[in-house]
DNA sequence: AAAGATTGACTATTCAATCTTG
DNA sequence: CAAGATTGAATAGTCAATCTTT
């Protein structure tokens, strides 16, 4: 018979999570190889995008940790390698001088519109006709891939429902940071 | 209108990938909180687990470094690390003495016996219970979910699928390494 | 010469401490 | 003093070069 440990290692869970990591270590490594071909990793991809999409290019930088996985510090040494390369400015907060937005530049957008539809052509190659290359009905895989992924999304990053009713609970998670030795 | 930026910002596959990362972000966030109680990262690990379940508890550095997401000298590091806290043993290969192994040692055994079911009752709650708890069929739904992420999974890393044919093809894939400045 | 493993130099990120403003 | 941002020190990983064995 088969020790404590071994039975466990074979838990379905364990493959459940193994798949999970593989699939998007995987996705990540793809879309990274294709972002390099304008020598942004995916972190800076990340903030040029949320700062494309927000009103007027701009983020105030505290905002951008909150939406990136990226800590306070980990964001102030992004915007310094984009502020570098002329695709982010800084610039100062009018009502709160604690405050500094992130800008993004012309050339920051002209990257983003270089660098968007491989982005895009990577993820429908990779993860949308897989999802709906399947035997019954592909259109309700992908589907319901997408409605779990949000599911979870929504239960794991309750801030993320934001808009939503900032009532009651703690609006922030406690911080899942690791303990160093 | 809109700038041809602004249209592709708010893609759906956009979207998508963003639901990916953000519940796999979060996901492996829990995971890593959990595990800092045994004070072992996720990487320290997945390389415990892997030589676990391996015959004679050992593994080759290379096959270390095929398995898990780090390249041959993060593998030397990461069992270094492993060695010095005795969770780890290097040895020798007889027949080739170009490899080393790693092992894993009782304390290493003892650790993953420990880390293992709060590990399990991580992905568990997050994981399987959220995809269980849908409407009409929960048990379809996971089982749904778990079958696209094998499909998507075995098309991206197609070297998981060892044991099958190892016919035509490239073994590996060409590398998505980043091109450094 | 190629394969396996390691080492050195470098990069990206984190935590803790600091500085400024509210 | 709390919040926003930055800086210094430290850690984990990469790539390229090296050494040993095949």
């Amino acid at each position: 018979m088969l020790g404590p440990v071994s039975d466990l290692l074979d838990d379905e869970r364990l493959t459940l999570m193994g798949l999970f990591a593989e699939t998007w270590t995987a996705l990540a490594a793809r879309l990274t190889a294709d972002l390099a071909r304008f020598d942004v990793s995916p972190v800076e991809f990340e903030v040029l995008l949320r700062l494309g999409r927000s009103p007027d290019r701009r983020l105030r930088m505290t905002e951008l940790a909150a939406q990136t996985s990226l800590t306070s510090s980990g964001v102030t040494r992004v915007v310094d390698r984009l502020v570098v390369r002329g695709l982010v400015d800084r610039a100062a907060c009018a009502t709160d001088r604690r405050s500094t937005y992130a800008v993004a530049t012309d050339d920051g957008l002209a990257l983003l519109d270089a660098a968007v539809p491989g982005h895009l052509a990577v993820v429908e190659e990779w993860l949308v006709v897989p999802l709906l290359s399947t035997a019954p009905d592909g259109a309700a895989d992908l589907a319901s891939f997408t409605a779990a992924l949000r599911r979870l999304r929504d239960l794991l990053v309750p801030c993320a429902t934001a808009g939503a009713v900032p009532a009651a609970g703690p609006a922030h998670l406690p911080a899942p940071s690791v303990s160093r030795r």
